[in-house]
DNA sequence: TATAATACTATGCGTAACAAGGTATTTGGT
DNA sequence: ACCAAATACCTTGTTACGCATAGTATTATA
């Protein structure tokens, strides 16, 4: 999918999973790959946002003897995904728009 | 709607008002006023961009004593169009996506 | 024993939307 | 006659975000 188009999307995207139950960066990763790619450099960023805006939380715990952090929706996120699906109504519309004029 | 959303999206609006016909700056924003908003400093940038791109050429025409740049949609344009749908199906699936995870 | 998979992080680049500001003419209201 | 709004175009600087590239380090597998 063309870049800019992603803007926007991937930290719903994070956020949906989330909504689903804690998870960590790369099980998140691989849990939206048959959706949409989002590479490590992307992501993590992401989670840090998402964080800072308190969107999510954090939880550090040890398995198979490596530090892994898990991370957990906030209303706030839960409240962003929301957000985001009014938007898209908007979207749909002008998905249509341009649908409508391309015949 | 959010700007990072419309990402990706203002240049393909641009081209599906063209594909109805020629048209120039000023009127392009009224015609997508009522699906969406774009500010000035926002399309004649997008309209550089398509030019310089070969999605849309020019024409220079007075029209009440004043010059008014007419833009018309290319081959190219109606490719770039095309594109656009195209990840659109897979956008729409990832807002599926979206939707299922939020019951 | 090497290579893939797991797991996280940092730096720098390119693109696009927009705020703010500038220029200039025409039209409409009072 | 005068001012505001509408018409019409353009530039500069800021900000946000996705990603390429690179680095670190452990565990599982062939």
């Amino acid at each position: 999918m063309d870049v800019q188009l992603k803007r926007g999307l991937l930290d719903v995207c994070v956020l949906a999973v989330l909504k689903q139950g804690e998870s960590y960066g790369y099980k998140i990763i691989s849990e939206l790959s048959p959706y949409i790619e989002i590479c490590e450099s992307t992501l993590y960023p992401i989670l840090k946002r998402l964080e800072k805006s308190g969107c999510v939380t954090t939880r550090t715990a040890e398995h198979n003897g490596r530090l892994r952090k898990y991370y957990m929706i906030t209303q706030m996120g839960k409240h962003k995904i929301n957000e985001f699906l009014s938007d898209m109504d908007e979207f749909v519309k002008v998905h249509e728009f341009i649908r409508r004029r391309n015949v």
